[in-house]
RNA sequence: UGCCCGAUGGUGUAAUUGGCAACACGUCUGAUUUUGAUUCAGAAAAGUCCAGGUUCGAGCCCUGGUCGGGCAACCA
């Protein structure tokens, strides 16, 4: 079934061009710089850029813009083909802007043999001066008219390493008051004596982005370059050194980044907050990485459906991070298996149940699946419930257990409670219960109706277990517009570690797996778990609108 | 004293390309429920930044404004 879904624009410039047979198929790219890990943000250029591919019938690569040895390492490039390829995609070919070096210098000797290319000795200092500002035109440099000759010799000597960092540039040769800033005789090629991480100490001059991106994007035969908005002024350079050059006319488009409720998304503050130790590091299952997510507890499916929801335009937006958790919560209530585990245990004895009686009891693992597949939880005289589930003197609409008032036991049997226990400070320290033995989950005969149904561990049997609850990253909505350093938002109570008691079964939990904790959300094994201690982090609450009444 | 983008419910994205604004999240009801989850049914919520114009008819076209964002790294 195709999907009736309206075209976002960019599906429709697609379809406009392939109409008319502009193309014969079309080629994207994902171009990350290997200077960080992969974030939401990437994730929507990934799932756009490849997901336009798969459904027009073309190809995606996987080109890594390394054109900047300064900032650029292995380490990165690794982690964002792990990442890609966990989020579901697979590229074509597995390029490097690196690969074109030499092409590149190529291009820019063709350039200058034109004289549209110049060697400039000028200072950064004396080249910021010359552009001029956005409402002022700037002024030549006095390298501008040197003879193509002397270009050729100077960038020959750049490129052999006759100067030091700083000393000479190569800029095109275009137009000092040009109204697009970027058009102003901008910078190509620059010198830096650094290793670079795959072509070693090969080069010591590197193209600018400028110079690169777009000559890879046409190297490759990519169709349609697409970018975020920030770019925008960067496409007239980009179109007229493929005029220039008279290489291969990939196009440039843009769309508006993704923004997100409570988190930031830049690579710069999220090396901030990692280098700072805000968070335990890239994948830190509170921020907005992939690796952070997947650690988190999210599924590639929840965040590709995520990218989907959030749509594509030209315009800023602010997306509410109650999106993304709707979406982990559709896919999870799908797939996850069922475990109770009670976080705050208040001990339940059950008075009519025998002492040192034992019986096993059937739970379904999740009540979405059809197949209907249960595990074993023993039952016994003494259980744990949450605190909560417990209140002296209930409110109007609380359907849990309360002095004379009764419970179901999920999957057990309804109980009553008939009395307290408290000690000198007038805390609950038991409730003793009696249970309706016809009320057996799957044979009840009691005909009792009970409003409540509550999660509980055998205290003898339960496992403690650590888990750490996460709440958003920063207490601020947007935080584009929140002044000073971003950092002052913080949310001080972001992590929350207890330890919880939990039913035996979830021994055998496995990593990346995820589960359900009934009633109090999704959960799954953090790589930190020893034999001894296994340990949970919280991918999302369950919806709680029993929450939003209560207050 | 510039150039370039953009403006539709709280949020995001649509509107058969000129035919009286739809979908999703969120919110609020109600039903079902052995998870106050899920599921289901329903409701409230914008008259499309403003002012003119063209037209039988404008969210879509034109003109002029307003507001928001971006552009002056040897970063990408």
């Amino acid at each position: 079934m195709a999907d009736e879904k309206a075209l976002n624009f960019l599906e429709e410039i697609i379809e406009r061009d392939l109409r008319e047979g502009r193309y014969g198929s079309i080629l994207t790219r994902f171009p990350p710089e290997p200077n960080g890990y992969l974030h939401l943000g990437h994730a929507k250029s990934i799932c756009l850029n490849f997901g336009l591919a798969i459904r027009y019938g073309g190809k995606t690569n996987l080109r890594f813009d390394d054109t900047n040895p300064s900032t650029e390492e292995t380490e990165y490039v690794d982690s964002i083909k792990e990442d890609v390829r966990w989020l579901g995609f697979m590229w074509a070919n597995e390029f490097y802007a690196s690969d074109y070096f030499d092409q590149l210098y190529g291009f820019a000797v063709k350039l200058i043999l034109k004289g549209l290319a110049y060697v400039d000795d000028s200072s950064s200092e004396e080249i910021a001066a010359q552009k001029g500002t956005p409402t002022a035109p700037g002024t030549d440099s006095p390298c501008r008219s040197r003879p193509i000759e002397e270009n050729l010799k100077l960038f020959d000597a750049m490129k052999h390493g006759a100067y030091q960092d700083g000393e000479k540039v190569l800029r095109a040769r275009i137009d000092m008051a040009h109204p697009n800033m970027h058009m102003r005789d901008p910078i190509l090629y620059r010198i830096k004596h650094a290793h670079h991480h795959r072509t070693g100490d090969r080069w010591c001059i590197y193209p600018m982005y400028d110079f690169a991106h777009g000559q890879s994007d046409s190297i490759e035969g990519i169709t349609h370059s697409i970018c975020t908005l920030e770019f925008i002024p960067h496409r007239e350079l980009y179109d007229w050194l493929i005029e220039k050059l008279d290489i291969y006319p990939s196009r440039q488009y843009e769309f508006a980044r993704l923004n997100v409720t409570y988190t930031v998304m830049s690579k710069r503050k999220l090396l901030q907050l990692v280098n700072e130790k805000h968070v335990s590091g890239w994948d830190d299952p509170r921020m907005p990485t992939l690796s952070g997510l997947r650690r988190r507890g999210y599924t590639p499916e929840a965040i590709r459906d995520f990218c989907d929801r959030v749509g594509v335009a030209k315009r800023d937006n602010l997306i509410d991070i109650g999106l993304l958790e709707f979406c982990v919560r559709e896919h999870l209530n799908k797939v996850a298996q069922r475990r109770m585990v009670v976080f705050d245990p208040l001990k339940i004895v059950i008075t009519n149940y025998p002492a040192g009686q034992q019986e096993d009891l059937q739970s379904e693992n999740n009540p979405e699946d059809p197949s209907g597949s249960t595990r074993t939880m023993p039952f016994a005289r003494e259980l744990y419930i949450e605190r909560d589930d417990f209140t002296e003197v209930p409110p109007k609409k609380f359907f849990r257990l309360a002095p004379g008032q009764m419970v179901r036991l999920k999957s057990a049997y309804i109980i009553r409670c008939e009395s307290v226990l408290k000690d000198a400070d007038g805390t609950v320290t038991e409730v003793h219960c009696s249970y309706i033995p016809e009320s057996k989950s799957g044979s009840d005969t009691s005909g009792i109706p009970v409003k409540g149904t509550l999660h509980w561990v055998s205290a003898a049997q339960a496992v403690p277990v650590d888990v750490r609850l996460y709440d958003r990253l920063f207490n601020v909505e947007n935080l584009g517009e929140a002044e000073g350093d971003f950092k002052n938002y913080l949310n001080p109570d972001s992590l929350n570690i207890k330890t919880v008691y939990a039913e035996p079964s979830l021994k055998q939990a496995q990593t990346g797996e995820p589960y359900q904790f009934l009633r109090m959300g999704y959960f799954c094994l953090d790589s930190d778990s020893s034999p001894t201690r296994l340990v949970f982090n919280r991918t999302v609450t369950l919806r709680d609108t029993w929450a939003k009444e209560r207050k």
